[in-house]
DNA sequence: GCCGTTTTCGGCCCGACTGTTTTCAGTCG
């Protein structure tokens, strides 16, 4: 289909293309740079920054950039992305991909044997073609060709959530090891990038080369991929591959900081050591040849002039300069999270009885919970009907009795139609103590239609909160196209509130976008969307989204107390 | 391609591991 590229996806392709041409490899860097900041700063944003001409104002675009970029904004295309596009033969972004080969190694391939396809590069694998070229062998064959299995067999990408309960299963076998000392995940599951593609665990030892060993010998081990003294790669037969760092004790914490990163934020610290006349390695912090001694991290960014950044952060995001400055944010926590919206019961899709998630809640300490079955037009999910609705209040008001040491809050999931109306009469609406509206079909309509059809909801004088504001499914779909922008200023103006949707699939809205809506004062809500008990689960990943975003309790609604939010919701009634 | 408390030119983060080599290039994180 011809949709079009992401900015940030065209920068980054830019980048790729330039360093399989084998071009300079700084000028690749600048546009893989380029693309990160783009990414952060949002399209809506950079739109902005272009028509004010203040483009070469953020860091990391200068004036040709600033060019190529106003000329993608503005016409929607970029003459030099095209015209380096074709001289360049799709199938070697393909190849790319394969573990091991880089853009050095496809040159070769396509310049020497002329190779353009994933499909001729097995076929001359096969042919044994690969293993005269100077810098192959047998072996980088043979790789290859396991890399194309790969490849085939599985994208490589797993839920952050997943991969770190595979990380913890891992730990557990590590701590059996003899005289291990330190052991932590690293890398981007300890960041909480929503998705990730292997699991990264730093542990310190006295001897790091009998712990790899050690580590392939495990059973939950498949594979191994790589083995020295102090790095192994394994693949696991859950199917994901973790790297695991070895170091002596005293190196431990500037390791995990190192194979913490991400690589943006490693940089940046490194560039700001170099200033300092210092050297940062993963061996350590040094003045000279001299070691900094650090106990943790928190003393090693000290060390720094800087206040411990939270692994969240750490996305070269701005949390250097916040660090610096100590501004950096007091970061939600789970605890601070006080009662759940965004329920379904056995009345619609659900798994559980409104009683049972009643008690659910009631022992989990929860102050209040807000029930949101699906409305009338979502009939694949089991949508209400009006006079289940009112069953289902009746039960409701009994259960309130029952438990008073709960609040019990009535509230839908409604439909968000294609016209932007919502799927019960406002007499309906108006009975219960909160609504979100969600948009669940027709996910694909244009930009501009798709914007006006939720801005219409948001105006609805009943909406409380927007579900699942994209629709993405992670790993599954793109969200819908959307003005992110006008809808958060709309959010602003009719004080809804956003729902951080925190099932793994979707993190929607994307943690990306956070940072914003703080900033313009709208709130956001971490629901689980519970289909199923255990789903309550899903909020404790929300938290860390929202960390990863720089939400603080404030910034959060349900971490608000049963009495604020009764009267929240009730005053914004009285408003209409 | 970007950037500037030595700089408008000459730097740009750093190291482990692999597979190829016979001293190193490429890849990866």
């Amino acid at each position: 289909m011809g949709k079009r590229l992401a900015v940030a996806k065209i920068l980054e392709e830019i980048g790729t293309l330039l360093e399989l041409k084998g071009e300079n490899p700084f000028k690749s860097r600048a546009y893989f740079s380029a693309a990160r900041t783009v990414e952060m700063i949002g399209e809506e944003e950079l739109a902005r920054l272009v028509r004010e001409d203040k483009l070469q104002e953020v860091k990391g675009i200068g004036s040709a950039l600033d060019d190529k970029l106003k000329e993608l904004v503005l016409t929607g295309r970029l003459l030099y992305y095209e015209e380096l596009k074709t001289s360049v033969p799709d199938g070697l972004l393909e190849i790319l991909k394969i573990p091991g080969l880089g853009p050095r190694k496809v040159k070769v391939l396509y310049d020497m044997l002329g190779i353009t396809t994933l499909a001729e590069l097995e076929y001359a694998c096969r042919e044994n073609r690969l293993v005269n070229l100077k810098g192959f062998g047998l072996k980088t064959q043979e790789n290859i060709l396991e890399g194309i299995e790969f490849l085939r067999r599985n994208q490589g990408r797993y839920y952050v959530g997943e991969a770190r309960r595979i990380g913890e299963d891992f730990i557990a076998y590590l701590r059996k090891f003899p005289a291990l000392g330190e052991v932590s995940l690293a890398g981007s599951v300890r960041r909480f990038r929503e998705i990730v593609k292997d699991i990264d665990i730093v542990v310190s030892a006295d001897e790091p080369d009998r712990l790899t060993r050690y580590v392939a010998d495990l059973p939950i081990v498949d594979e191994v991929v790589a083995q020295g003294d102090t790095k192994v790669t394994v693949r696991l037969k859950a199917g994901i591959n973790v790297d695991l760092r070895a170091v002596k004790r005293e190196q431990f914490p500037y390791a995990l900081h190192h194979f913490t990163g991400s690589k943006e934020h490693n940089t940046a610290l490194r560039s700001r050591a170099k200033k300092m006349g210092l050297k940062i390695n993963e061996y350590g912090l040094f003045n000279n040849q001299e070691l900094i001694v650090c106990r943790d991290e928190k003393e090693f960014f000290a060390a720094l002039g800087l206040d411990w950044i939270p692994p969240e952060l750490r996305e070269n995001n701005g949390e250097i300069e916040a660090a610096e400055l100590h501004v950096l944010p007091e970061l939600i926590k789970k605890k601070d999270i006080r009662g759940i919206f965004h329920v379904h019961s056995t009345y619609s899709d659900g798994a559980a009885k409104l009683e049972e998630i009643v008690r659910h809640c009631l022992d989990a300490g929860y102050e209040y919970v807000g029930i949101t079955d699906h409305s009338q037009s979502a009939f694949y999910a089991g949508g209400l009907k009006e006079e289940d609705l009112k069953k289902q209040a009746e039960e409701i008001d009994v259960l309130r009795e029952k438990y008073n040491g709960i609040a019990i809050l009535r509230g839908i999931e409604s439909d968000i139609r294609a016209d932007g109306s919502l799927d019960y009469p406002d007499e309906v609406l108006e009975k219960l103590d909160f609504v979100i509206a969600s948009v669940h079909s027709g996910l694909f309509m244009e930009r501009e239609k798709m914007t006006a059809r939720i801005l219409r909801a948001l105006a609805h004088p009943f909406v409380t909160m927007l579900g699942h504001p994209t629709n993405r499914l992670l790993l599954g779909r793109e969200g819908s196209r959307l003005d992110l922008e006008q809808v958060f200023e709309a959010a602003r103006n009719y004080k809804i509130i956003l729902e951080l949707n925190a099932n793994p699939a979707r993190l929607d809205l994307d943690w990306r976008h956070l940072k914003k809506i703080k900033k313009m004062g709208v709130l956001v809500s971490i629901n689980p969307d519970a289909h199923r008990l255990a789903d309550f689960d899903h909020t404790g990943l929300g938290v860390s989204l929202a960390r990863k975003g720089w939400l603080e309790k404030a910034d959060v609604f349900n971490t608000r107390s049963r009495a604020e939010i009764e009267s929240y919701l009730h005053n914004r009634r009285l408003s209409h």
